[in-house]
DNA sequence: GGTTAACCGAGACGGTACGTCATGTCTTGCA
DNA sequence: TGCAAGACATGACGTACCGTCTCGGTTAACC
């Protein structure tokens, strides 16, 4: 049996600390050159206790990322709703094109996608926390523009959102292409001809 | 002024021996286990003859991948004209879902792709060696299609390829849903939609 | 500021298996193949727990030479005083050539002799762990000659010692002749001829 | 069969750029880190001429120690002779310590004699090209002493040079002591105490 | 005087060992 | 008992040399 450490005794201090120390390092030095030790040291902490509560380097990738996310207003916060969908997509977009600008964000999500990538374990609860929720959010907003008529009623919204962002995702991870606020707003354009009820032009 | 291989006196036997080990140690133990030492050792070659001619460990998983891509058919052919875009598209979008399930591709795919995220410079080399020149096949059959008026005149065909490819390749690279047979047709019918001339119907 | 291990956390198995391991592999392969590596790897060890420990392969060698001392009664012993420096000197000297031609002594001091010629700072400490507590014992029995009328009384001790030694250690460093026991007894005939009172005959 | 390489094919001037370069070299960075490549990129000479005419690396630093020897008087010239023993030998062992102290001789002399004790044919052939014919040099001149009556007539003279020059090369050897004219003198005077003949007084 | 075999500088090769770094486990002593 | 500290066995890193092996280019002896 696998000894298991009691959470209540756990020092939230230590916690906080090795989290942040991994994102100020994976900023710095970047993913490759991550290393326990460095978290470690930085955060004033024993190995021991990196490794009594993370069970993976990636692990404590992920959860220093999600607890960036937590503090951010992003999980909470609905997606805006004017009444017009490109509008309010086109402000999203343009928001996530800036935020993928933004350096301190480029480490460490360039970090969460090398680990998940290769761990469907991490893939998988990245899913559940964090990506799962962002895009309940998004489908919202989503549904209510089928409601008014502006996108069509029977749209797969999984699928939607893959073509709303993964195109955007994509130049950002391979560096396939500039990311403009142009770009957002031809990908929402292109995503609004795709999907908008038949019958009907824009 | 630092010191160069002299490229004329490279072993072509020793580059092999390098490349199809590096190939089958990603697929064997996956990218995260890949060592410089398990490859020179497999290839049966001196560490120091990996470090001659590559200057990282992504180099020579890009190399490996390169060798693999030279050989096959891919960069020289084109795709299939059949007159119709919808069938052809069809035909090769079901044939990638087909590849990314193939597990001797799997592991040198996703650790390409996690140097490349981390690497801008590989990345620029990915793009110009393997990217592009697949990308130009796949525009020409397009170009074909906008003759044709099966496609918009004035639509610009690097966005076309992100919204027909991108999805695909996110959910194969995050694990975010099923590649399926269906759902190669699904993206194909929704880029036709997204891109199809104005004042037509499908 | 040069981080220093903490001396109370060394480990005193590993410790003692390292010199055990460095004394076997000098014997066995002699000096010229001797590698951190094999020790470390014999004594079921990390090199790094070498290197943490010892500053050079010499210092290691060394320690093993100086282990083996500290075990053995040499260190305490005084030399044998029968009162007759003769006859006790012969002894002596007649051991010490059986000693250089014991084969599992044979390499470990050609190692160390090695390491101190190109190694002042080793030199220094060979001289004080080693040489010097050696010739003190064979001082004080000198002394006591010299009490007895047998030794000149102003004779320079190191001098007598040089005299005496220096002959037999040449010889076996450099094999420039046979170590016999009569050797050693004509050593000392003639040590006592060149430090005898004067005006006293043999 | 061994191929052997024809000697009167051989390039007299790669000869003494290797043996120039390895007595530099030597002098500059010491025995321990001497590699055949670095004598080789300084004599601007391929590693395989080096290998193709020296066995070892000892066998290179002995030809460039005998070359030097070579150029200059002292294996031609014999010892001085006054007439006077004691004057003769204090003058040629105050100049033994006088080149023991040189510094351009200090590094080839610790090489030659570190490989020396590692390597018992190099030995071998030390004694054979460069010590004995020094030793006869020196015997003559103790041979001529014993005539004139100022040595025992049946003096065993490789002892007699080992008693005079033994407790000075250990000295100089091992660091054990400072290497003085006065020393030089001393050993002189030692030396001519245990050798003079029966029933004389000095 | 042309041929040819050997040596030559150069340096790539398969290896071994180096000394360093990071891993994940374990132990010690403090709070 | 959780923790900071850090020693430990393990193993990969990237570098330095080893001694062997081609590669062209002289170079010298022999036809």
């Amino acid at each position: 049996m696998v000894k298991q450490p009691n959470p209540t005794r756990r020092s939230e201090r230590s916690r906080q600390a090795i989290l942040t120390a991994a994102r100020e390092l994976i900023s710095e030095v970047g993913y490759a050159k991550l290393t326990i030790e460095a978290i470690a040291a930085r955060a004033g902490v024993g190995k021991q206790t990196i490794y009594r509560w993370w069970s993976s380097k990636g692990a404590v990738i992920f959860d220093a990322f999600l607890a960036l996310s937590e503090t951010g207003p992003e999980l909470s916060t609905a997606l805006p709703d004017t009444g017009d969908v490109e509008t309010d997509l086109k402000a999203v977009m343009r928001a996530t094109v800036a935020e993928f600008a933004d350096p301190a964000f480029e480490g460490p999500i360039r970090a969460l996608n090398t680990e998940i990538i290769n761990d469907p374990a991490l893939a998988a609860q990245y899913r559940e926390k964090l990506a799962d929720p962002l895009d309940e959010a998004k489908k919202t907003r989503l549904r209510s523009a089928q409601r008014a008529g502006q996108l069509a009623a029977d749209a797969d919204l999984d699928l939607a959102l893959e073509l709303l962002y993964a195109p955007l995702y994509q130049r950002w991870l391979l560096r396939s292409g500039p990311l403009t606020p142009q770009y957002a707003d031809t990908l929402v354009d292109v995503f609004l001809k795709a999907m908008r009820p038949e019958g009907r032009r824009s």
